[in-house]
DNA sequence: GTTATTTATTTAACATGTAAGATATTTACA
DNA sequence: TGTAAATATCTTACATGTTAAATAAATAAC
């Protein structure tokens, strides 16, 4: 009583389940090696320079708008950190002159930022050391493996965003209600 | 994410050289794989079960040793969380009645825990969930394409811990703790 | 022209991360 | 044996992340 239309779900739920248990191990290796190296450059970075990754990326991020005043929401974006975090971050970084904050002219809403002159040398500092950690962690991988890796996460990462726009298939345990996206 | 960092310096750097812009690359690619991929089932762990990645990671480690009590350091290590923040996780995981403390019989400076069925029936349900989410992030990507970047991540992780184990005293880490996948 | 919605940010409460130092215990050794 | 060093955990202080709700201003609707 195989029917063709049995044989198909069956098959595609084999693969589906080596898919699964493949796609846990890309998942699982992919935060191993995120973790370490953030924790190796991370660690550098606060030891030397006494700032974090979140800092650094708010400095750079600015450092692109080079002189420019950038909104508060557009750096918050751009380092994936939510609106309520950014705060107290830049609150931080004001008091300690790294950066400015003032009222947007053009929309009262609006606050907005840029680099102060200490920020502007503070990131000059920590880019170089930066660049050379990196690259010292990533010693010993061939650059032809860097290109390939590089093309493949950029791949993951394009898959990622399709597949989040849609509803989550799955089997629907028929109980919660399903929202998100 | 740590953005930053592919336009900057370099054209006024001439030590800069392209290896190390690829490895800027490469990391920058990597962070934002993970962030994103993180952020998505993070986010879903959270708003279905409540639960953190960091209490997942904790409960699936103690899944290993089912049964067994294990100790506090044990955990904390396998799941790259200090010493000093693994305290107040265990203390809110213990107040929820996921997993049980209790002073080691055998050396009484340790600590040990160990899940409760509560733990184990959530950790069961959460563990389904979370192979489906990732699988569903994952998908679009080919089987091939996985197994290439598994193995590509692996040998990152290899040449990482190569260059960096240098500096530390200790013969600690050759025998360290060898993970599955 | 008042009312409702959206947008930009802050506030609040809390979970999780780090480092430094305290405490207790085991271990090594002179 | 006594003392120093290593080990395992906790405490404290604080940086950073989350969500939900509050505030304020711009925008849209009637």
């Amino acid at each position: 009583m195989a029917t063709a239309t049995q044989d198909k779900t069956i098959d595609s739920q084999a693969s589906s389940q080596a898919g699964e248990r493949l796609s846990l191990s890309l998942w699982l290796q992919l935060m191993k090696c995120t973790k370490e190296i953030e924790a190796g450059v991370g660690g550098r970075l606060r030891k030397v320079h006494s700032q974090s990754l979140a800092r650094f990326d708010v400095l750079s991020q600015l450092h692109r708008f080079a002189g420019d005043w950038v909104a508060v929401g557009e750096i918050a974006g751009r380092v994936m950190a939510s609106s309520g975090n950014i705060t107290a971050l830049v609150d931080r970084m004001v008091a300690e002159d790294l950066i400015v904050r003032r009222a947007s002219p053009d929309d009262r809403r609006s606050h907005q930022l840029r680099m102060t002159d200490k920020g502007a040398a503070l990131f000059a500092d920590m880019t170089d050391d930066h660049a050379r950690w990196v690259d010292a962690a990533l010693d010993g991988i061939a650059d032809k493996d860097k290109e390939r890796l590089i093309a493949l996460l950029v791949e993951v990462r394009r898959a990622f965003e399709a597949t989040t726009t849609i509803q989550i298939k799955g089997p629907a345990p028929g109980s919660g209600p399903e929202q998100e996206s």
